[in-house]
DNA sequence: AAGTCTTCCAACCGCCTCAGA
DNA sequence: GTCTGAGGCGGTTGGAAGACT
């Protein structure tokens, strides 16, 4: 609490830019709270590193998102919901934020999504969290939450992803599991051992046994 | 030209996980 | 096992800039 009004808020100027550049090209990336310290920057470390992430990077790509990413990003958050960091991992260039923003100002829209989520994840009504206020600008909420809840939910095979891929291939979208298996499979699961995607699902997509998928992927 | 509205994106916030002490 | 700091994530907000009236 002692030096938090210290820090400076808002847009980054020039200048500011400029020694953390400056920092991260001596320094390399990490350690963000030692920035203020090191270089008199009035940021705090989280705003440093988010900086950098977002907008400073070389990595990160400007400017509009190309037909092909675009259909990447709609593919991904499909089959994996609002995990904009796994889904920017699979955009070259491309920040969890840039995607995210993408989506709820142009997708969103595009797709003809409300507010509401495609599938309800099974949690009762009392235990979702609180609404966001229905008149403040556009918070479409597409897509599914990521809580440690959700993981159960999904590991429980409860995953209402798996009812999208059903109906995927219901209308003969085949190629559509195709792609899923193709490029998804590998993001499957978390270094923590959480699932993204239930084994029942794993098993549909990849058309493979349970046993065979747990031996794959040492399953304890 | 001036005021208002809308869009879009950078940045913040709060929560969580993880690693090291 | 507990504490603490750093980093990561998704949701949300603020405000600049453009569109509209």
């Amino acid at each position: 609490m002692e030096a938090e009004n210290e820090y400076k808020k808002g847009l980054w100027t020039k200048e500011e830019d400029r020694v953390l550049l400056d920092y991260v090209t001596v320094h390399g990336s990490g350690r963000w709270n030692r920035i203020p310290k090191l270089t008199g920057l009035k940021r705090n470390g989280k705003s440093c590193r988010l900086r950098w992430l977002n907008y400073l990077s070389p990595n990160v790509k400007r400017g509009d998102f190309s037909e092909e990413e675009e259909d990447l990003i709609i593919r991904l958050h499909n089959l994996l919901g609002n995990r904009w960091s796994l889904i920017a991992g699979r955009v070259p260039g491309r920040t969890d934020n840039q995607v995210k923003n993408y989506w709820n100002t142009r997708l969103c829209k595009k797709l003809g999504f409300k507010k509401q989520t495609p599938k309800p994840l099974a949690s009762s009504s009392s235990e979702t969290p609180k609404a966001p206020d229905s008149n403040t600008k556009q918070s479409c909420s597409c897509g599914t939450g990521s809580t440690v809840k959700d993981m159960e939910a999904l590991q429980n095979d409860q995953n209402p992803l798996l009812d999208d891929i059903v109906a995927a291939e219901d209308s003969n979208s085949n190629e559509e599991i195709q792609w899923m298996t193709e490029h998804c499979a590998e993001s499957l699961s978390y270094s923590d051992g959480h699932n993204l995607i239930s084994w029942g699902m794993l098993e549909f997509l990849q058309g493979h046994p349970l046993e065979l998928l747990y031996q794959n992927f040492e399953l304890s």
